[in-house]
RNA sequence: GGAAAGGUAGCUCAGCCGGUUAGAGCACGGCACUCAUAAUGCCGGGGUCGAGGGUUCGAGUCCCUCCCUUUCCA
């Protein structure tokens, strides 16, 4: 029975371009797709762009253009790189689309017939000169904890302390530069909390296959979060002006973005329906349509929450998502990647250095497994696994091969036949042992493991012919029909190993497909069909990646054209390494600590501080909630001490704290420094105090 | 602090429900071979499986404690 799958990745924001991360989750839903596509199912493969939201609406008007007109550019950008890495999605859109509208009016009109829309006011920050409520981004001003100028009304970068807005000294707002005021505003909720909500998720979550393990984990633990960690109703409405789409009966308000981005699924999916007379309502409601979203393990808040009782409650024919499949981030040579510090690879750049997608396709493929787990592209590993691999392992067998058949028997194959007296004849048997394991790893999307056994098939093929030795079996005439054995053998390994790896490398695999006859598109039961028994000439199929490529893709866009440029990108390629190398010799002759400098030391702010109240956390057995004086202000401290003192005797005490320690948003609350302790080998936490005389608020030097 | 994922050879990673002397690929050393883009094959060196306890006839694998890395606590 083919399957029925709607497939997705998600959407990008139309800010900027695509990036590695994108990428690789494109390539793991490409070859998932690809593969079932093989299979023969029925695969309906859509992406669009995340048009909406504030920071678009801002960057258009910086740029002087329509937000519309900077969407229209980005779009414009996006099937360079769609195309440049074989990635066959079967429609892109875009959530700025009358689709969107309609499907996203309807989704809302369905939830608040069900009764899960509240309104209510909520007061904000408003810029009087921009005439338009602020994000907690586009406002800044002092910190108020440390006293830093122009931090952002959510953090302060300096001290990292949390706090509200309205908690800012001096606030201004990002865009103006006014001096915003509270004003009040109605907006819209979505009742995540309803009972009816909640009651649903849990079983949308629980259902067995339906979700990996931890992220069904992760989605349970929010859902039936704790105290101040429940589940809060989610705010929707954003007022006028806005860049997205008008809530219907509400002047002045529109939908916010993260409500109808995933919408956006839905509308490109409608809108390739409509194209290719596909009854988008119909698939949508078969029962054995299966809709998938692949997902970075970013935004699995707002796929196992929002939007599954989103669709729930709105109803036929909207169906809820059959399958949520989560990847890990990708890292460079074991570095989070970050776009402000131009860390990470550029696909354009990969693809404008003419480097071959197929490398990366495959790398990233070897590398990927079901679970939520990050990745990390390192360069040496990346050309000596391609080489290694696809170059020396894998296209060698139909090299090694195919110029005998060419010049001895005129391009022409025995049959398989895996009673033929020869070592190579093992093979037939080998690779249909091993077809039912790689189809499921493919399905479980265990890449990784589906390269492993694919590979260690090519290294038994390459194996076998180096005891049949067939550059020996040419020179004797009387060998002529073992030779002719042999080099059909490694043919149709080839041909095998063309047609397990074909998802991931679709471009060689239509090549190799011309050379061997085989009828395209490639399908997965085409390993056990009688294959064509001529081939065309070989011509090489993949070039070894070339080490000085990878480096000029870790060169600094800005030095690109200069002249240290080269000695700079293998200084970059190689930064993991030569901290990784500081590291072991620092471990190596670290029996004492590394000395510190004085600066160091005066970057710690120690304090003497009064215990005022001291309490017990519950829910935790290590910690108390420190109420500490510091002579001009007050600090709330969580100290993992409990083992050693009780709450009561520590009122009143004076403790030495480190004063300018990040806060640290924990489960209990926001912690606002440490207090210092000593602790030894054994069991025993000892509280450090002063000499009398010191008070709250002195300075320890 | 809690939670999650991880810590196995120089690098990237396998090791399922505990079971022989802990594996693969790459890298490295030696040999063989020359059909193939210096590819391939054979042999070899290399690991106190993060640390310490415990359970067991037996622990990389199970339990406890601790250390380190990454992430989440919206």
């Amino acid at each position: 029975m083919p399957r029925k799958l709607f497939v997705t990745t998600a959407l990008p924001y139309a800010n900027g371009a695509f990036h590695i991360g994108h990428i690789m989750e494109y390539i793991q839903a490409d070859v998932w797709v690809r593969f079932q596509r093989m299979q023969g199912h029925e695969v309906h493969f859509v992406g669009a762009d995340d048009a909406h939201g504030a920071p678009i609406m801002l960057k258009a008007e910086s740029e002087g253009i329509t937000p519309q007109e900077l969407v229209a550019r980005i779009a414009a950008d996006r099937p360079r790189y769609l195309q440049g890495f074989h990635l066959s999605f079967d429609h892109w859109h875009s959530t700025d689309s009358p689709e969107n509208v309609e499907l996203s009016q309807d989704i809302y009109r369905r939830l608040k017939a069900a009764g899960l829309i509240d309104s209510r006011p909520v007061e904000q920050f408003f810029d009087p000169v921009k005439g338009m409520f602020l994000a907690d981004r586009y406002i800044k001003g002092e910190c108020p904890k440390c006293h830093a100028k122009d931090q952002y009304g959510d953090a302060c970068e300096v001290c990292g302390s949390v706090y509200a807005p309205t908690e800012l000294i001096e606030p201004y707002s990002a865009l103006s530069g006014a001096r915003p005021e509270l004003r009040t505003s109605e907006h819209f909720f979505f009742r995540l909390s309803d009972p009816r909500c909640v009651q649903f998720l849990k079983s949308w979550i629980d259902s067995p296959g339906r979700l990996q393990p931890q992220v069904a984990n992760k989605a349970r633990e929010w859902l039936e979060g704790k105290g101040d960690q429940h589940l809060a109703d989610w705010d929707i409405s954003r007022d006028a002006p806005y860049f997205g789409i008008p809530i219907p009966d509400a002047p002045g308000k529109y939908f916010y973005v993260w409500l109808d981005a995933p919408i956006g699924y839905l509308a490109s999916f409608k809108s390739y329906c409509a194209k290719r007379g596909i009854d988008f309502e119909g698939f949508l409601q078969a029962p054995d349509t299966e809709q998938i979203h692949f997902i970075g393990k970013d935004i699995i808040y707002f796929h196992t929450l929002f939007w599954p009782a989103m669709l729930h409650f709105a109803g036929p024919p909207y169906r809820v998502p059959d399958h949520v499949f989560v990847h890990g981030f990708i890292t460079v040579s074991g570095e989070k990647m970050s776009k402000s510090r131009g860390t990470g690879i550029s696909p354009l750049r990969y693809l404008e250095l003419g480097m071959n997608p197929e490398w990366l396709r495959y790398y990233i493929a070897a590398k990927l497994n079901g679970r939520v787990e990050d990745l990390d592209f390192n360069p040496d590993d990346f050309v000596a696994r391609v080489n290694s691999d696809l170059v020396g392992k894998y296209v060698n067998i139909a090299s090694r091969a195919a110029g005998f058949i060419t010049k001895r028997f005129d391009g022409k194959l025995l049959p398989p036949d895996a009673g033929r007296p020869v070592a190579t004849a093992q093979w037939t048997t080998l690779a249909l042992e091993a077809e039912p394991r790689i189809r499921d790893f493919y399905e479980e999307r265990e890449f990784g493991r589906a390269v492993r056994e694919i590979m260690e098939l090519a290294d038994r093929m390459n194996e076998a012919i180096d005891r049949e030795k067939p550059w020996e079996l040419a020179k004797d005439p009387a060998q002529t029909e073992r030779l002719h054995q042999v080099c059909s053998d490694c043919i149709h390994a080839f041909r095998q190993l063309t047609l397990f790896l074909a998802p991931i490398l679709p471009k060689t695999a239509e090549r190799a497909a011309d050379m061997l006859g085989l009828a395209t598109p490639l399908r997965w039961s085409q390993l056990r069909e009688d294959p064509p028994l001529v081939i065309k000439p070989y011509q090489h199929l993949i070039q070894r990646v070339d080490p000085k490529q990878v480096d000029a893709l870790f060169e600094p866009p800005e030095s690109a054209a200069g002249k240290a440029g080269a000695a700079k990108a293998s200084a970059a390629a190689s930064t993991g390494q030569t901290k990784k190398a500081q590291n072991a010799v620092a471990s190596k002759e670290g029996t004492v600590d590394e000395f510190i400098s004085i600066d160091d030391f005066a970057k710690l702010d120690l304090r003497i501080a009064k215990v005022v109240q001291a309490e017990a956390v519950e829910g935790s057995d290590k910690l108390l909630k420190l109420t500490l004086d510091l002579g001009t202000q007050q600090r709330t401290v969580f100290s993992g001490i409990r083992s050693a003192y009780a709450p009561q005797d520590l009122v009143g005490r004076l403790v030495l704290m480190v004063a300018n320690l990040a806060p640290r948003k924990m489960r209990f609350g926001v912690s606002e420094g440490m207090v210092l302790c000593a602790s030894g080998e054994g069991p025993g936490i000892y509280l450090l105090s002063p000499d009398s005389g010191a008070t709250p608020g002195m300075k320890v030097t």
